[in-house]
DNA sequence: AAATAAAATACAATCGATTGCATTATGAGT
DNA sequence: ACTCATAATGCAATCGATTGTATTTTATTT
């Protein structure tokens, strides 16, 4: 036997009171007789009533849901952005509507056009690695809904997005492996169209060009940052004869490690090695692998409170610029001359 | 400035037409002239309309809106779960409402309430560990909406569920290890309220008592599967002076393979171990990790899959009990004796 | 007990899309 | 030109909750 939701009018009808009356008694109106506010609410509790969120919805026109789109669902460091953010938008009592692009722009302007169909309050972002301009968000911004990046975001814009130094992370992380002594430095990263890639980039030349240390074309390997594209990079390694590898996730670079030493390489004693995340694997694997602390959790707690902020008003998203976390170095056994 | 919604009567003012008609030729309504159809097309997409979702929930009284509610959704193995199943989920045209119990049955009945007020036309839930009884899916339940349990599903219960079948995997990997020459083994599992860890090691005992090896209350640890707790069993298994230990995920067998390394003790030499979940860690270790390999993308998929068909009523809810997937045992360095 | 203020409740329109039924327009057949 | 069938469009109620305003009830004062 399938159950019908009840409604305020069925509460209404029971109690010989107008619709209105059982509203604002829901509420605890002032207006409503205390003694009246009680027999409203306890008759409510027992025949099950529960408020259809979109009567509610269609009569506010805004909801309590907030959107998420990312590139791809999974990934261990997003996965804990993700559980950030449901932490921070349950306990304030949004909902989460999730989507993945794939690292399709199409697929992420679709994505986009549902949030707005679905009127989310508020809407965060890491952009598929294929996305240009981000005209498609122009709809759901005119429409007052903060749009908050986070990770990848898009380039020469002054919207507000979160995220790392990638390239003083680039930098430094380079600048460690130079002074543990590396000469020939090969560095593994993804899609260039990638803010993220494209800095930590940028900091890996940054640190080469100031020492003076060669930096030719081949010493730069782009894949997609996969187990298999690492193990194909360490052939290229082998072949450069490098001494010192960063590679821009710590998947790749374990894998990328795993092969080497399957190779006869000793880490660190022959190739110096930095990832980038501090994933579970950098620290289980042997030696344990130099990286940088990307704190997802964090991150998507951080995301979501700013956003929250937006939409609560408290914060005028346009103020906002950038908000640019700390990322500490951690350096490990896989990098560490001996 | 910040735009209004375009409504189907915005679009009726500008064409000197019903609101009836508008709806009705945005829907291809056979009964609304071709030339009509066309004009009304092309007008609602030059003034940017966009349906209101809410209206027509309201009116509908359902949405394209699938629920999922698992423990945590910081896990490799549960963003896999989940990728899998927002890719068929979003081909169906529908959307995903996700929250996390954190473990906690009082979260885990909330969010089933969130999930019931937005109205979702299926849920999927993976349950958290403290859940006993299932009485708070009742409602939902007889609202007619279909329910899909994954992973951890409820015992004694004839609910449709999707699982593998935990306790042959458990024998199976017990099992080899005997095979391999282990005699006394070790059990790292998880709380016991949980199908999953109860059955495991249901297979482990079985394998066990079969072989007539010796099954002291002590050769059982029940942790929370972490990091930290697997460094913590190591000590134990030293001190057991056990030769064959078996972990009921990847990451607590990872981090205690690698404190028993660090112990002097040599893998497989020593030591057998094998742990579950095939999670990317398990291959990329020194030795690899044998271990069950336990499909969560795919997983996912067919719980979506399964999920949808319901909604659709193209299969009836009552009718499906219990689907359950195969799981390989896969075989690596960790536990082979030379 | 009448007058007035204050409190409690009711009425009715609104949000935007849908849909059964009524109405009007168009065309075919004679 | 006239009937009648059919195509095309319009009307109005509905989904459930909210809210400004009107109305009724209760309490207070003289």
């Amino acid at each position: 036997m399938i159950n019908k939701p009840v409604t305020i009018y069925d509460i209404a009808k029971k109690l010989n009171l107008a619709p209105s009356t059982i509203s604002r008694g829901l509420k605890r109106h002032a207006s409503v007789n205390r003694n009246t506010q009680q027999r409203i609410i306890q008759t409510a509790e027992q025949m099950g009533y529960r408020a259809n969120t979109f009567a509610i919805n269609l009569r506010n026109n805004k909801t309590s849901t907030i959107g998420i789109i990312v590139p791809k669902l999974n990934s261990y460091f997003m996965s804990q952005v993700i559980a950030g953010i449901e932490k921070v938008i349950n306990n304030a009592g949004y909902n989460l509507l999730i989507s993945q692009s794939l690292e399709d722009v199409n697929k992420e302007r679709l994505n986009v056009q549902t949030m707005f169909d679905n009127r989310v309050a508020g809407l965060l972002v890491s952009l598929a690695e294929n996305t240009k301009d981000i005209t498609h968000f122009n709809a759901i911004r005119k429409r007052g809904i903060p749009v908050l990046f986070f990770d990848r975001t898009p380039s020469d814009s002054d919207l507000p997005a979160l995220t790392i130094n990638n390239e003083a992370a680039g930098y430094k992380i380079t600048k460690h492996l130079i002074d543990q002594g590396a000469q020939k430095i090969v560095h593994i990263t993804g899609n260039q169209l990638s803010n993220v890639y494209r800095e930590r980039m940028a900091g890996y030349k940054k640190a080469l060009t100031e020492a003076g240390l060669p930096m030719e074309p081949v010493q730069i390997i782009i894949n997609d940052l996969s187990e298999e594209a690492g193990i194909k990079a360490a052939r290229q390694i082998l072949k450069l004869k490098a001494d010192g590898v960063f590679v821009a996730n710590d998947h790749c670079a374990a894998s990328c490690m795993h092969a080497l030493k399957h190779n006869g390489k000793r880490i660190p004693e022959d190739i110096l090695i930095a990832g980038f995340n501090n994933d579970m694997i950098s620290r289980i694997i042997d030696p344990s692998l130099t990286t940088m602390d990307y704190p997802g959790l964090q991150m998507g707690e951080l995301a979501a409170k700013n956003l929250l902020a937006h939409i609560q008003e408290r914060i005028d998203i346009n103020l906002t610029a950038n908000i640019i976390l700390k990322t500490p170095l951690l350096i490990r056994q896989s990098s560490v001359r001996k």
